[in-house]
Parts: C-alpha cells; structure tokens; sequence
RNA sequence: GGAGACUUCGCCUAGUCUGGUCUAUGGCGCCGCACUGCUAAUGCGGUUGGGGUCUUAAAGCCCCUCCCGGGUUCGAAUCCCGGAGUCUCCGCCA
C-alpha cells in the first residue's frame, strides 16, 4: 500500500496511511460525504456543516474539494482514453501477428512513461481529495441546533434525585465495601487504572450480564470480536484521522500491520462488515459487542472524575444497527428505549440530552446522551451515547445494500448505542443505592446474579 | 518459526504449465419471461463490484476489477518479485 500520501494528525505526528486499504482509483470509499450532494447542492451541505464549523473554514475546505474534484475528473477523463488506444493497439498487433503481417510497435516507451505519468498525478490528487474529505465531520441532522455544549438540550428525566442526608462519594464507598482496588490496579497498569475486587468484580460482571441477557432478548446478535484492530477499521468507524493519538497502537515491529487497542467495540462492529453487501431482507441487522475500551485520555484528572469515572480501560456494552435508510428513525428511536430500559430497570436517576453539533461526534448526524445522577457531585454523567450516523460510516467502510427490484446499491445506515458502560454506572449505583449504615442496596435485576441484596462494608 | 498446496465476477468451478480469439467456462442460487388449472418440472434470457462520460431519466459508450502491490511485455487471470489470507504437515507455546 505505498502510494498514500501521510496524513498529519491532531498533535502533528505524521503517521503511515492511517486511510482505507482500497486502491486510490476512486472506488466507494473515496468520499466521506457524498460528493454528489457536493456538487449539487453545495449551499445545502454548507449550511449544515456551519453548525459544528466555522462557516469560512467550511467554504475553504469546500473549495478545495470541488477543486480537486474536478481535476480528479479530468485526469480520469484523459488516462481512460489513452488507455483505450493503447488496449486497440495491442489487438491490433495480435490480429495483424495472426494474420502473418508485421505488426506495429508504436513508440511503447515514452507513451508509457506519459501514462504512468498521468496516473500518478491522479494518485496523488485522489490521495489529497480523500484526506480532505476525510477531514470532514458528518452533516448534523435538521433537528440538531449549532454550537456547542451550551446548546444541549435536555429533553427527557427519569426518576427523581434520592434523597441522601450524608453523601458519601463513589470512592469511598467502593473502599469501605472492598469492590476496587485502585492503588493495585496503578500497580498493574499505571496511573488510569483500576482492579475490581471480591464482590465489586460480581458486581461488574453482573452488570454486563444484565445488559448481554436484554440485549439478546431484544433481537441483537451477540459479538466478541478481537480487540485488536486494523487501521482501515478505525477509519471507517470515522475514528481515525482525527482520533488516532487516542488510541493505543502497537509499535511497528510486534504489528508490522498498524493495529491498534479498540477504544470502543463500535469500531469492531461496523469494521465487521467493511466492503459487505448486506442482504436486504436482513435490515436491519442489529448487533451487540462486549469489549473493554482502551483510551489514552489525556493525563490529568479533574474532581469529578475520580475512581472508575474515567480510566485507560474500562468495560462496554455496546449495541449496533445496520439499516436501510428509512428505518434508521425508528431505530434512533428503539434503541434510546432499549438503553434506557437498562437504566430504568437499574432503578436508576438519569436524563436524556440531545446532544447539539458541535458536542456530537463527527461521525454522527445525531447524539443523545443518557446521563445518569451522581449524587456526589450533584452532576449527571454520561452512561451512554446513542447515535446515528446516517450513511456516513457505511461509505467509509463501503457496507451497502442492494435496492430491492433495482440492482443499484447503496450505502446503509448505521446507529450505535453504549448499553451500557459500566464505569459510570458502577459509581452511580453506589452512590444512589447507599444507606444510612454504609450499605449499598443491589437494584433488583442484579440479586440473583451476586447472590446478595446489599453490599456491607468490610470490618 | 519451517515446508508444501491454494486464493477466479453471491457459492462451487474451467482457464494458469505453452501470454493475444479470456470482451473469463460450466453448475448452483437469484431475477424476468414462456409453458402449465396451481405447484413442481422444463425452455429462453439476465445476474461481480466500482469509476468516468452522456442524459430530465433510462439505455449506451469507455476505463478499472481474476486476493493486494510492484515488475516484464505492443499485450498479463496466465510470467517474475514482494505482501496478505486459507488449508495440510512439522516445530514451539501460555
């Protein structure tokens, strides 16, 4: 895979070909966007960007794409007819060889060098036109304000705030109870890093037993995937490039390939079925993964992230659709529920936030956040994002589906939804459970699976 | 880690030694049509995926695609080099 240009991340480190393992001929991964939609209504995608963009940003990169567009066009235009003469010249020769006549030889080695010429002008404009395509973020759905975290909306509440007459924080608790030891963890893997212990470990595991049961219950095809991962799936989940000092990678001489440590099993999922052509009948195609995360979060730790708030690894169950395009509203609409029926079985305080443009993630056209009370810092902390994507994963992972009747194919939707991660959940069952006596109260749905109703501090 | 076999348009498969008429064979599946009272069977036709061009659209035309990348050649599924993957055997190993 030589030909790619490098592409320069967020903290300038210029990394080998972070892009897709396709060839640069302009196959179906080489927009991001619909490059149809650019040309056509170029205002249309504009507007829509300038709300996660600066709009003079916007029509920069914009140019320069139907800049490079054209000319891609043009290069392909000339290659294709010089190749077309060449192949009549070959057939040519092999007729008047057949036929006995001297063939023809046609000053084979400059025209050579002219094509290959031509072509690696188009490489390199093609390799131009994708990175800045690929630098562009999702067109956000008309129901999504502008700007940024100020412009969230909460849109929904679940259950009150219990009233607590002594607070006592997540940490403490887990302390007192023995269900994490944290100064352990620092000693296995460094700071960012926890071990649950005893019954924090059953309680853990009974969390995502809980979620893997409903989600099969609820039609979603059970994956465990590597957790090791290839750079072409990272740049279709659209993690990479803008993600890609995030994430863990392996030095080059353990993993020649450049993989890397999956920050999320999204990534797994839709890499899946990179280059599929999923039946039609099928849609949607819903799955679920449980993987660790591994993320290198930025050092530095704030009060309210204390604990398992946020760390290096932390456990995720994460649930996916693949659908046609006009199933993908009822499937936001489903898969908000399903999330929410955890949180809700769990017995759990939580509120639903649309999320605006600029706070949703690029990949997404749409985000709603399930944040969950946490009564030790009187905040509410994310326990899910649910999002759909549109097609704009799917033409980077080049996962389509055939019109039925037609024989065209087209580019899926694809949604995906944390149900749930347990390293907020965890802090927040604590805290919202916790008695007066130093107890914590086990939600119901988790009693069979730790053989226990109540959490009782170590003597 | 070593040795060998292999990778062809959804699946199976012919073609690779001996480069051109491969503009890729045949079967299965799928789609359409015909026949039949219905089903089945049969017959005929279609069926890789991209890109470019033209068009209101469709059709057409052109280019690429025989695992990927490079090379040789007027010309590569076919020859050469590098890589990936699959299988078999051997070795090693939590």
């Amino acid at each position: 895979m030589g030909s790619r240009s490098p592409s320069r991340t967020e903290r300038g480190a210029t990394v080998a070909s972070v892009g897709p393992p396709v060839t640069p001929d302009g196959g179906v991964r080489s927009s991001m966007l619909d490059m149809e939609l650019i040309r056509k209504d170029r205002e249309a995608v504009a507007t829509a960007l300038a709300k996660r963009l600066d709009p003079a940003e916007v029509n920069r990169a914009l140019d320069e794409i139907q800049r490079l567009d054209q000319e891609r066009r043009a290069l392909i235009t000339e290659i294709d007819a010089e190749r077309q003469r060449r192949k009549a010249e070959a057939r040519a020769y092999a007729q008047a060889k057949r036929a006995g006549t001297e063939p023809q030889v046609t000053a084979p080695e400059t025209e050579r060098k002219q094509l290959a010429d031509l072509e690696s002008q188009l490489d390199e404009v093609q390799a131009r036109l994708r990175d800045a395509m690929s630098e562009l973020p999702n067109l956000p759905s008309d129901d999504v304000l502008p700007g940024g975290k100020e412009a969230n909306r909460v849109v929904k509440t679940f259950g009150e705030p219990p009233a607590i007459e002594k607070v006592r924080d997540h940490v403490e608790l887990s302390r007192a109870l023995g269900l994490v030891d944290y100064e352990r963890g620092v000693k296995l893997g460094g700071s960012g890093f926890w071990m649950y212990t005893g019954v924090g470990a059953r309680l853990e595991w009974a969390l995502l037993n809980y979620f893997i049961d409903q989600h099969i219950r609820a039609g979603y095809e059970f994956l465990l995937p590597p957790h090791l991962l290839l750079d072409s799936a990272g740049f279709a989940a659209g993690q990479f490039p803008k993600f890609y000092d995030d994430v863990y990678h392996l030095d080059r001489e353990s993993a020649p390939r450049g993989q890397f440590l999956l920050p999320t099993s999204e990534t797994a999922i839709l890499g899946a079925y990179q280059d599929e052509i999923l039946e039609t009948p099928k849609l949607p195609l819903k799955a679920f993964a449980y993987t660790p995360c591994y993320r290198r979060e930025s050092a530095g730790s704030h009060s309210d992230e204390r604990g398992t708030v946020r760390g290096h690894q932390f456990n995720k169950v994460e649930i996916f659709q693949f659908t046609l395009p006009e199933q993908a509203d009822d499937a936001l609409e489903e898969m908000l529920a399903h999330a929410e029926s955890l949180v809700e079985g769990l017995g759990l305080h939580y509120q639903r936030t649309l999320l605006s443009a600029g706070d949703s993630s690029a990949s997404m056209k749409k985000t709603l956040d399930i944040e969950v009370w946490m009564p030790s810092t009187g905040k509410y902390k994310e326990v899910s994002s649910v999002s759909w994507a549109g097609d704009y994963q799917a033409r980077r992972a080049a996962i389509r589906y055939r019109e039925p009747g037609g024989k065209q194919t087209r580019f899926v939707h694809t949604l995906n939804g944390s149900a749930l991660a347990t390293s907020r959940l965890f802090p927040a069952i604590l805290e919202q459970f916790q008695q007066a006596d130093g107890s914590v109260l086990i939600p119901e749905v988790l009693r069979d699976r730790m053989g226990t109703d109540r959490l009782t501090p170590l003597r």
